[in-house]
DNA sequence: AGTCCTTTTCGTACGTTGTAAGATTCATGG
DNA sequence: CCATGAATCTTACAACGTACGAAAAGGACT
């Protein structure tokens, strides 16, 4: 086997973290989370399965390192986490965050099952949490309700909120909706629901739900019940 | 190899699928979700590992099983899903039922993490939204306004909020301390919202929120803010 | 150029997981 | 006793994360 150096064989790039991070998060997006495996991800890099545990200590590592790369994504969409220094209107100041922070996820579809697995939180991370309970500070809450206040909004201040049960594929979808049409005379107050949704809206968005609709519904629900509650605390 | 009839021996109890739904609750309560293995399940059943699958189609069903089991125990402590026929005040009666299924998920920790990832739902969860849906319609709701309460209530309505990065072992949560510590003079909110939480209340149980607390407030903040919506409609 | 040392990459292999395929055992009625 | 269907087990495989040590690459210095 002769060793020859092949002048068309492009130059070798080093690895790093960052790239072995950015190469999870395109390999998550076009295959899928469950297609992020160290091999898939060593292969995305042109590289063996092996070679990528010099620069990361393991595959928790790693969802550790899409969840920074993907807080940065956010950080530059929302011009950075530093809270402005005065702030006249904090509701719209987060709620304008918080949807910032929606699009990238869903830029990203599986992120959030990535985030839920999370339980180191890291830097950037920190940095947003910090800039949002800024936000709320300066615009006039105690640190108690402000402390409150991020328990409440919980996963949503990171621009999603879990679907419970949602299908993952047409096949699912329709199996579910056979079913509920064979329990439909147990089900008066469901069904009743489907039927008048079915005629408001003939055609909703894939599905029943419109889930941008429900997330700014709820979102709004918790801002306007905690400026409620703040305006009552400093009264 | 001699076959012989211990006396001695159990009688054999068959196999089926109720009996690998409650082991497999078992073996979570007891070693946590990661060691609910076919393999470990079929050990705490005194079987082999591949006899689960006559009974159950794979592991993705023994998950469904399981949740169903979970919404039987629920459906046991609020004492039947059916909707009580008239109803003076859906809001104590949401914040029972929900209180409720939420003791079984304090008794089930590793419950949620399951519930996340279904895609299907089975039959108990589908009477238990029913049941919460006719308690609203009952209650005063709009098919539409109950339905978005649905969205906005969430994983709140079983009894669990997901915790985003809720470290996992008190090495982590030491780790995270450190971290905080470490970035203090760069987090002014935070570190202000930390040191007034260790002021006022120098021992919160674990860590330094109530989760229980936590929850209450979070849900009644949806509540009341649903409620004020439902005159808003009805008037 | 050749030597030495550090940094980076790779080859091989192990343990664990879910589960496919077929053999085996068990229970029951003839 | 045996035949037949139901229930269980044996064996095996592919995919995964990753431990361990060997190999290669890249400089620095002679």
């Amino acid at each position: 086997m002769a060793i020859e150096t092949d002048p068309s064989a492009e130059i070798r790039v080093p690895l790093n973290r960052d790239r072995v991070f950015r190469a999870a998060i395109k390999v998550a997006d076009e295959g899928g989370i469950e297609s992020l495996t160290m091999r898939n991800l060593a292969e995305e890099l042109g590289v063996e399965a092996m070679s990528l545990y010099y620069h990361v200590a393991n595959k928790e590592a790693v969802l550790d390192g899409v969840v920074e790369a993907l807080m940065g994504e956010i950080e530059e969409a929302v011009g950075g986490f530093v809270v402005p220094g005065e702030v006249t209107d904090w509701k719209t100041a987060v709620r304008q965050r918080i949807l910032t922070a929606r699009e990238i996820m869903l830029r990203h579809t599986w992120a959030p099952s990535v985030f839920e697995t999370r339980t180191r939180m890291g830097p950037s991370i920190i940095m947003y949490f910090e800039g949002l309970l800024g936000i709320m500070r300066e615009g006039g809450f105690s640190y108690d309700l402000a402390h409150h206040a991020m328990h409440a909004v919980g996963s949503m201040s990171l621009g999603f909120a879990q679907e419970l049960f949602k299908p993952d594929s047409a096949r699912e979808e329709e199996e579910a909706t056979e079913m509920f049409e064979h329990m439909a005379e147990q089900l008066p107050y469901l069904a009743g629901m489907m039927m008048e949704i079915v005629h408001d809206d003939p055609d909703t968005t894939l599905g029943w739900c419109d889930d941008q609709r429900e997330f700014e519904f709820s979102l709004d629900l918790l801002l306007d019940g905690l400026e409620q509650k703040r305006i009552l605390e400093s009264a």
